[in-house]
RNA sequence: GGGCGAUUAGCUCAGGGGGAGAGCGCUUCCUUCACACGGAAGAAGUCGUAGGUUCAAAUCCUACAUCGCCCACCA
């Protein structure tokens, strides 16, 4: 076995071990009737995407789920896919088209709809292979795509079933318009930024003076839009206009006349009180205008430049109109004056352009009515939230829902199934394209030119993915799924929407039972990992530097309930080393297998007690933190049971028993280190596959043990494990580890050469004590570099020597000649100092009746013998100084 | 305007009523036959501020400060 390397190469092995699990058909999963099986589908990343830090946490912490399930026997389906994203495929293919010097519409729709299927052909398998790298356990055979033909039948039926429940309706509405994405997009597409801007104030004569007043001032923060104004609106109750209600306002280089109305919405504290209203380019002017009868008319093309409504302005650009409309308005004198302000811009969250409210033709989803039971389902805990605060957060934007606008004016996407006959006017939804309208007969129709939101593709994706509406075995057996997991910036975008429609169109049956919603990377200076910005990190380089495992067990690390994670590479580094702990452990213990043959694991001494009461500790607390989704937390058990327990004490025990002793005790140690080796390796396996399968194919196990692939090996139960719980033997070993320590400590201390045993005098408390001495301390003798001892309950402390005390017993070892005396007194009144400060305080909680009284009683127990071991530890060394001095 | 999160060692963070923890970094020693991606020993914190509850507060409550995030029709 000296052939293995001495340090874990996770580029020679990760290639390898990947392909053997494709080959094995391991992702892949079984129905297996009568049995419950586990399910997660993945949040589909983009045909665009490559891997970044948010998909390689949120993908370590499914696939730990997941092979943890399968690991546990049960039939596990992880589902994977990509999205067609609409607005951002569509932009590289036009990005493609125009650094060829052309644009979508020098193609045709169908011909770029085409170069789309091209560009996801070329391009959509890179992230695929990405999660590979990252050795994620995802069902590779069963890839999905949110435009595959079976899926786009779903998303047919959707609409078409929401259109005749009159869910879905069409209406003319002032959305938010992306004039560089030439598209709507729903209230939640745009990003609200504050930007430093100011307040306009516009003089707008009166027609005629009212009571000597002949003219209102406005204020605005966008005075081109006043090109659109068609009233003006004061609040009713405003003293300072009632007079001035029904006047009629000459709008200035325009020249309409449009009246003064009183409106509710107005408040009379901000600006002047009076509102220019321009119901075509503002959401709350557009229902002041509704309220009043105002015209609607809209100054702006689809490119945000000015319409041949906005006459003279007509073509601008909008902020190029902005700045001659104030120009021209100054030079008329009806500019008053210009306001700092700073106020909140909508931009679009594909292209960061600022949204225009815009009236337009668009389709919306009621979604009032839908999202009722989606509220209901995570109330009564058919769906839970981890952290379980986002659920506030949810209910928050579900009970405040507004109507989803679903259509986008693009070519990428699902085609609205709707046919206009324009002969008789009928609008129908069709899960065939018809060539007929099935009212009059005409064949005078056509379909709507409009595309689906992606997100109205993508909130069917569980179920979707498992053949819906087809009912298909896969759909019957692992609907619901058991977990999402996915980032907080698609809260409502993505995951609200599924638990609608997996309700709506599933019985009822909500999408997922448990959302956990992963802290979001950022950098380590705090901010928003960003490519183009240059501030992030590439999981590619990552795994690069610290291998597969490396970077998934440094991220599970760093999980914690906390909303964000400032990206620590150090993390990373420790996981690398620590994959490699595991690696060079597994070496100690295979090359210590001369005349081994399997067999269970037998305790023969307290050490071997011990490492299975932890390791049966550890399985609990696994076991805890996987269910609870605290990776973070689980992580950090894994590695200190690993590290500091079995490697550091476990196996240094263990050498002495491989040895020097009999075949019998080194057939028994090396079953205990192969079963504590065996077992841990399962437990590390959902966050590191890659170093736990390389070494577990090697260990050499009985058949019932043994499995192809660590992937499909069995789960640690802790039901069998606790069986090993020993706190007896825990107890002792502390105490082991208590006297080591100590007399490392004064080895240190001291330089004392490690070459040089240390002949030392132990004196116990009790009998019982020494009886423990003699069996048990030999075995660590080795470790403090102790050659002779001896041990009784009337020793005397030889002069000139360090003590070390433990739980009774004390352990003096002769400083003859090694040691600096003086440095030793001023050491030792140091730690008098420390000590009797804190027996100081403890005496004084003990002399405190309220403590006494209502403390509970094992608190006080454990105080007392504090105090009582604090008051020896004083007097020893009170003892040792009197001794030096 | 409303809501949420954070504030603990130089850095990144765990912990969560009763003896302040980890990783990285730092100091000293050790190339000992699993591992220098290692071993051993150490230094280092008034647990954001001010009140309160409690026998007991880093931990619970209330304010405040600072930083960050989300929501909202801030002309």
């Amino acid at each position: 076995m000296t052939e293995i390397p001495s340090a874990y190469d996770p580029k020679a092995v990760e290639g390898a071990i990947f392909a053997s699990w494709m080959e094995g058909g391991y992702f892949s999963a079984k129905i297996v009737e009568g049995v419950q099986p586990y399910s997660v589908a993945i949040p589909p990343p983009n045909v665009t995407g490559s891997l970044h830090m948010g998909h390689a946490l949120n993908n370590t912490i499914q696939d730990v789920v997941i092979r943890r399930s399968r690991m546990a026997g049960v039939p596990t389906l992880w589902v994977v896919g990509t999205d067609h994203a609409g607005i951002a495929t569509q932009n590289k293919v036009e990005q493609k088209l125009h650094d060829e010097g052309k644009s979508r519409h020098d193609l045709g729709r169908e011909a770029f709809v085409a170069a789309c299927w091209e560009w996801k052909a070329l391009y959509g398998g890179t992230i695929i292979g990405q999660l590979k790298a990252m050795g994620c356990s995802c069902d590779y055979d069963n890839e999905r795509f949110t435009m595959d033909a079976s899926y786009a039948k779903a998303v047919r039926k959707v609409f078409v079933d929401w259109f005749d429940a009159g869910l879905v309706y069409r209406g003319k509405r002032i959305i938010n318009w992306c004039p560089r994405c030439s598209t709507a997009l729903s209230d939640i597409e745009v990003e609200h930024e504050d930007v430093d801007s100011h307040l306009w104030h516009l003089r707008y004569p009166l027609k005629e003076p009212v009571g000597g007043v002949d003219h209102v001032v406005v204020a605005t923060t966008r005075p081109e839009t006043m090109l659109g104004d068609t009233c003006i609106a004061v609040h009713p109750d405003d003293e300072r206009y009632s007079a001035l209600v029904g006047a009629i306002v000459v709008l200035p280089l325009v020249g309409r006349e449009i009246p003064i109305v009183a409106d509710e919405y107005v408040d009379p504290s901000f600006g002047t009180g009076a509102v220019k209203v321009t119901p075509a380019h503002d959401v709350n002017d557009f229902e002041i205008g509704e309220r009043h009868a105002c015209a609607k008319i809209n100054i702006m093309n689809a490119d945000a430049t000015i319409s041949a409504e906005g006459g003279a302005y007509a073509g601008l650009e909008r902020y190029e109109a902005r700045k001659r409309v104030l120009a021209d308005l100054e030079a008329l004198g009806a500019l008053v004056k210009t306001d700092e302000h700073v106020h909140s811009v909508g931009h679009c969250y594909r292209c960061h352009t600022v949204i225009e409210p815009w009236l337009s033709d668009q389709w919306f989803v009621d979604m009032k009515p839908l999202a009722e039971p989606a509220i209901e389902a995570v109330r009564d805990g058919r769906t839970t939230f981890h952290p379980k605060r986002w659920e506030n957060v949810y209910y928050h934007w579900m009970e405040n829902i507004r109507d989803w606008c679903i259509s986008r004016q693009l070519w990428w996407g699902h085609r609205i199934p709707v046919f206009y006959c324009d002969d008789c006017g009928e609008v129908v939804a069709s899960m065939e394209d018809l060539t007929a309208c099935p009212k009059c007969g005409s064949s005078n129709v056509r379909q709507d030119e409009d595309v689906l939101d992606t997100w109205f593709s993508s909130q069917l994706w569980p179920f979707a993915t498992l053949g819906w509406p087809e009912e298909t075995p896969e759909l019957a057996y692992f609907y619901p799924t058991n977990v999402l997991s996915t980032a907080r910036d698609i809260l409502f975008l993505w995951v609200a929407r599924m638990v609608v429609s997996g309700m709506y169109f599933n019985d009822a049956q909500v999408p997922f039972e448990d959302v956990i919603i992963h802290p979001t990377v950022f950098n380590a200076e705090g901010r928003r990992m960003s490519k183009s910005l240059g501030t992030g990190v590439d999981p590619l380089d990552l795994m690069e530097h610290y291998g597969a495992d490396g970077m998934r067990f440094g991220l599970m690390l760093q999980v914690t309930g906390n909303q964000d994670i400032k990206f620590a590479e150090d993390k990373l580094l420790s996981s690398r080393n620590f994959a490699n702990k595991i690696w060079n452990a597994s070496r100690f213990v295979m090359m210590n297998l001369d005349g081994y043959t399997p067999g269970a694991p037998v305790a023969e001494t307290v050490a071997d007690r011990w490492i299975l009461s932890r390791l049966a500790n550890l399985s609990a607390r696994v076991d805890e933190g996987l269910a609870t989704y605290e990776f973070g937390e689980t992580a950090r058990a894994l590695y200190d049971f690993f590290w500091n327990e079995f490697c550091d004490w476990y196996i240094e025990l263990s050498k002495s028993r491989l040895n020097g002793g009999d075949s019998e005790q080194r057939l028994g140690v090396q079953r205990i280190l192969v079963f504590v080796l065996d077992q841990a390796l399962r437990l590390l396996h959902p966050m590191m596959p890659f170093v736990t399968e390389a070494i577990w194919r090697n260990l050499p196990l009985s058949d019932d043990d043994t499995a192809p692939s660590l992937m499909i090996a069995s789960w640690p139960e802790y039901a069998t494990l606790s069986r090993f719980a020993d706190p007896g033997a825990e107890a002792s070993i502390d105490r082991l580890i208590e006297i080591v320590v100590g007399v490392r400590a004064v080895r240190a201390r001291y330089q004392i050469p490690r070459k040089r045993a240390l002949d030392i005098a132990i004196r116990t408390t009790g009998d019982a004590e020494k009886q423990w001495v003699d069996d048990e301390f030999g075995r660590m003798a080795a470790l403090a570099g102790v050659g002779d001892f001896e041990v009784g309950t009337d020793i005397a402390k030889p002069a000139h020597s360090a003590t070390v005390i433990a739980s009774g017993v004390e352990i003096y070892i002769p400083l003859e000649g090694l040691v600096d005396f003086e440095a030793e007194a001023v050491r030792l009144s140091n730690e008098r100092e420390r000590v009797a400060i804190e027996l100081e305080r403890l005496s004084k909680k003990l002399s405190n009746e309220g403590f006494l009284a209502k403390a509970a009683p094992e608190i006080v127990e454990k105080d007392r013998a504090r105090a009582d071991e604090l008051t020896d530890q004083l007097a020893l060394i009170k003892a040792q100084l009197a001794e030096l001095a």
